[in-house]
DNA sequence: ATTATACATTTGTATATACAATTGTTGTAT
DNA sequence: ATACAACAATTGTATATACAAATGTATAAT
């Protein structure tokens, strides 16, 4: 079994553009673990979560299936069964919209913004704590970065 | 529906370090869709693709799953599935291990070879590609932010 | 030798990701 | 009015991610 060093020596040795390509899929899976563990206590993932933030930004406005996927992180989720396990969590009410029957208006429940509430202060720690080997001025650099580095690609 | 312009002002008012967090999602997110795209033709995802480069590492030796698991970018994947749909298309081989029958031993095939040939090229221009809206000195900056990001985790 | 423990892989289950196809609804052209 | 296209959501299917439980094998303790 390789060590950890000779792991890193390794991938210090490729090109620049794979390397940074691997930094960046692990960073999301660091990431990603240390956030699913605030929210797994509560049975929650990462897009449920996500989810119910939108619902709550609405501040009471109804919003449908399309508006949410719009502005969730991962385009390709697949929003109608997402919003099924908030249903059935009773975080979240559906029905039918009356203007336009094909669209389907999603609101957060009073459960859902109690979980909220609770959430809020420990995410928040949370995403304190995966940035705080970074300065302010290093965060603000590695945001421009990778905001640079997607780009061309809007 | 939101405007992009003021979907990214939202997120610039963020505290930085939600800001870190939504980014490196998204550029997870990119970086994952550019490389699938050159993959997708082959019928292989990302996992697969990294545990035949792994198997090529070996050079004709054997190694086992477990072997393979803690080379892998993503330690939760499913190896055991993995390699079996790698067997299925033929890229790969498996035999229980002679002095150590707890142990499976997987071989890249020829085949499994010659498909690594075929997208080494396409898969190098496109991380370079990826990484091509940022200098090489940027690039380094970026790898040593993300690096510094996870130090304490390991 | 038998039992217990650790090891390596496999299997099962739930959710997420990705995309194609289908269903029901609305708007438009003729 | 009917047919057709566009829209919004749902359903289906395959794979991936995550983790727990089970299976089969090897090692150690007594």
């Amino acid at each position: 079994m390789k060590e950890l060093k000779s792991r890193l020596q390794t991938t210090s040795q490729l090109p620049l553009s794979r390397q940074t390509v691997i930094n960046i899929f692990l960073s999301n899976i660091w990431v990603k673990n240390d956030l699913l563990n605030v929210l797994k206590p509560h049975d929650l993932s990462l897009e449920q979560f996500n989810v119910l933030r939108i619902l709550r930004g609405q501040k009471g406005n109804p919003i449908n299936l399309q508006d949410i996927q719009e502005r969730m992180v991962n385009k390709m989720s697949n929003t109608t069964r997402l919003v099924d396990k908030l249903i059935l969590k009773g975080f979240v009410n559906r029905h039918q919209c009356e203007e336009n029957r094909r669209k389907i208006e999603i609101f957060i429940t009073s459960d859902g913004l109690n979980l909220l509430k609770k959430l809020d202060t420990v995410v928040d720690k949370t995403e304190q704590s995966i940035t705080s080997n970074l300065s302010q001025i290093e965060l603000k650099n590695l945001n421009e970065l990778l905001l640079k580095l997607k780009q061309k690609k809007q």
